[in-house]
DNA sequence: CGCCAGATTGACACGGCTCAAGCGGTGTGG
DNA sequence: CCACACCGCTTGAGCCGTGTCAATCTGGCG
């Protein structure tokens, strides 16, 4: 997965207008511009090709502008896991600002336009100003905070309740990403992805997502999920919003979901006490 | 587990000598003074015990000076699971620093000496001193591929091959905190406390354990984890100490281990193409 | 002495994995 | 235009790693 593919190399253009890192709070117009200018350029590449190599020399941040991709790691014995993924907007390799060498790949999973950001312009502007280095502060903790709720998944859950929580976060983001219709958004994984997402099998996958459509929960066809019963789905798979943490985003977009607030997102909050 | 337990507020010290954010390399002198002098009290809390409210408005962060403890979170049904473990030095609520409210409880598990740093006079810092605000970031980033590492491990490897990979990484995170003695350091978990962090079970903990025993790679008794063949348990745990980042640290210590470079630690590096 | 938490063991159930076959769409080369 | 290959999806049968439940054992401590 890591060669071959168009990889083209698009001369710079500035279009990081529907990023999540655009869209950022602490962000003021300043701000703004000076992120536009720093985009070194635009790379297009095909579905199942790897845009940033694990273990290799890393010095440039990347953004999904359109497309999915995911972070990918193999086991020694060759297993796929994809610890997080990424959907239009979303930045792929935050650690790329500090680390020399990342820990993992990203691989597009569909075909995919990317911005590419240079490390060193970035941390310029992260030293000179407060705004950007908050915004990217403020990404870095929810990361943290996707990635600790998406290992209690793993660790805890049984494979209805994850792929039931998989699909609430992906609805959540893609509505604050402005790329849901209603109750339904473009869900260009396969099995397999989903699979490698979940720490389960593709088969395993096949028959949880024809269980939830059997209980009228979801369908996931054309390559496209509609869920039809939200607060039954959140509630089966646990599902809260917080962690997400999309406060900090400019939300022009209406969130279009029921049970968006968390009294009355289905889980009764459980006294914590002896 | 939230209220009751002894938790002395003891008046201002200054003991963040042992720290992992002590040790950092971005740190210079007058960087450490100032950190020095933003500890505003130390807490001591009784084994079993809170320290860190879930869903609590948060407004200083903590530092483990000695004892055990972990992030703990419910899911809906009452299991608990522990997405990261502090060993002594740790910091254990970074995102406190720009959240308002966690989204898990810092529990201690064992008697600890804790050290609470304000958060607003941290922030003051990391914007007039650029090394404290490298040291913060590096560990949130630093974290973030712990977070990740713990993730696959939890969604990809055995019982064996996980039980196996956590004791590789407190090892080396213990030997870094200069806490360990050879190929042995002091390991407070109940098997309870394993479970919860591996996504497992008690029972099942118990009879992992033993199996590791039998085949002469370790022994755990009396809170103290010794590891017989260190090669044989990080092939088996895929362990590569890369993640953990500790390159960041100034590393007085020798780290005794013997397969500390990663082309000695086990797992033949998988050529990474198509 | 009695209590309790943690560790241990056994018998059994079950969720999810493995292996294997078949199906439908789609791109490609002859 | 067909043949073929390939990928993703689907389905079935059987197995195995972990979970569940329950009992017992151990050591520390009031």
């Amino acid at each position: 997965m890591t060669q071959g593919g168009r990889d083209g190399y698009v001369p710079r253009e500035k279009q990081l207008t529907d990023s999540r890192l655009w869209r950022s709070r602490q962000l003021g117009p300043a701000d703004r511009d000076a992120l536009a200018d720093t985009v070194e350029g635009i790379r297009r590449v095909d579905a199942g090709f790897d845009f940033v190599h694990q273990d290799a020399p890393a010095d440039r941040l990347h953004v999904v502008l359109d497309g999915w991709a995911a972070r990918s790691k193999l086991t020694e014995d060759g297993q796929r896991y994809l610890p997080s993924v990424m959907v239009p907007g979303d930045l792929c390799d935050l650690d790329a600002l500090l680390f020399d060498r990342l820990d993992y790949a990203v691989t597009a999973l569909t075909k995919c336009t990317v911005a590419v950001l240079p490390r060193e312009r970035l941390l310029a502007l992260i030293a000179s100003r407060p705004g950007i280095a908050a915004a990217f502060a403020w990404l870095g903790l929810a990361e943290n905070a996707v990635l600790t709720e998406w290992s209690m998944s793993v660790g805890r859950r049984s494979a209805h309740e994850r792929m039931a929580h998989l699909l609430c976060e992906l609805m959540v983001r893609m509505t604050a990403a402005g790329r849901a219709e209603g109750h339904s958004f473009d869900l260009p994984l396969t099995q397999n992805h989903l699979a490698d997402a979940l720490g389960l099998t593709a088969v395993h996958v096949n028959r949880t997502l024809q269980a939830l459509r059997a209980s009228g929960l979801i369908t996931v066809k054309d390559r496209r999920a509609r869920i039809h019963d939200w607060p039954a789905l959140s509630r089966m798979g646990g599902f809260r919003p917080d962690y997400l943490h999309l406060d900090a985003v400019d939300q022009e977009v209406e969130l279009p979901l029921p049970a968006w607030r968390p009294d009355r997102c289905g889980a009764p909050v459980l006294a914590f006490s002896t």
